[in-house]
DNA sequence: TGTTAAGTTTAGTAAATATTGAACTTAATG
DNA sequence: CATTAAGTTCAATATTTACTAAACTTAACA
């Protein structure tokens, strides 16, 4: 891969996850940071490669490690950080997912109980959600459990 | 539950569903569908429940409707359109998140065909993301069978 | 201890997006 | 048919969000 097509990557790698809801720039930086050589990159790395700011380098590559995509690494004998993507990167984005099904589960449990009182036909509408956000997240976390057990195999 | 209360629940509704990716104003109609009465609205009620324009309500419901969130019913001598939410609206959304885990896929996928000759080592961070997208998709598709057969039981 | 490099923070600006209001289209009813 | 109501579309505006550039902080090294 040369080096152009690797900036060509990480453009639309950052288009892509534009849709999942990092910045542009968190995708542009995670997308060189999958294919770069080396693996790690300074903050200069990054701007050189991906022609931003210094300021926009550093906010994102902090929200990418508060993420949990990226973490930060240091050489010897160097005063400057490095990036590199996490070995389990991935599986947090489904950790991320768990807490925003959670949160619309806590919606519609609010909405339930200001409903104590009213009959099930007005109530039905909630307590489907409910019931459908409860099974997915009891299979999300099972299926994580399942993905945790097929790597330390 | 009284009016006031449900214009409040339609409120917070749509701050939550903000995160997910709808506009502010398609989470406070999803929100106020779950809980007004009857279960089905005008666009004239919608207006004046939620204090919003027209134009605003067209464009949202719309957009609610190809979400396959509400769906849209006539009663007879009436020439207004209602809209209420849809039986299966929850399942839509695994099945919006697993069209969207497609285009990550996608991406990996191009990615490693753009290292075709190079080490393991260099295309290991790719194929890793490839593998998890990989797995989840398949495991969210099961899910949604598990979901459907529960239903139907 | 002064100088320089590395990184963070923040104020200002640019870009994107949602909402309104008004013009337009379509169809129902007197 | 003419009139009115219902709904859609679109241009203008308001709001939000991302990015840059510059000021600031911290720490390394001569």
């Amino acid at each position: 891969m040369k080096q152009k097509q690797r900036k060509q990557y990480a453009e639309e790698f950052g288009l892509a996850f534009e849709q999942f809801g990092i910045t542009r720039m968190a995708g542009r930086i995670l997308g060189w940071l999958l294919v770069c050589e080396p693996p790690h990159q300074s903050p200069q790395d990054l701007q050189d490669a991906l022609q931003a700011s210094k300021g926009s380098i550093s906010t994102n590559t902090r929200m990418l490690e508060r993420l949990n995509f990226v973490e930060r690494i240091s050489l010897p004998g160097d005063r400057r950080t490095y990036f590199q993507v996490k070995a389990d990167a991935w599986s947090g984005i489904m950790q991320t997912e768990v807490v925003a099904l959670e949160q619309f589960q806590n919606m519609t449990r609010r909405g339930l109980e200001q409903m104590d009182n009213e009959p099930e036909e007005q109530r039905r509408r909630l307590q489907e959600m409910h019931d459908f956000f409860q099974f997915i997240q009891k299979e999300l976390v099972t299926m994580m459990k399942h993905w945790e057990e097929s790597k330390t195999i």
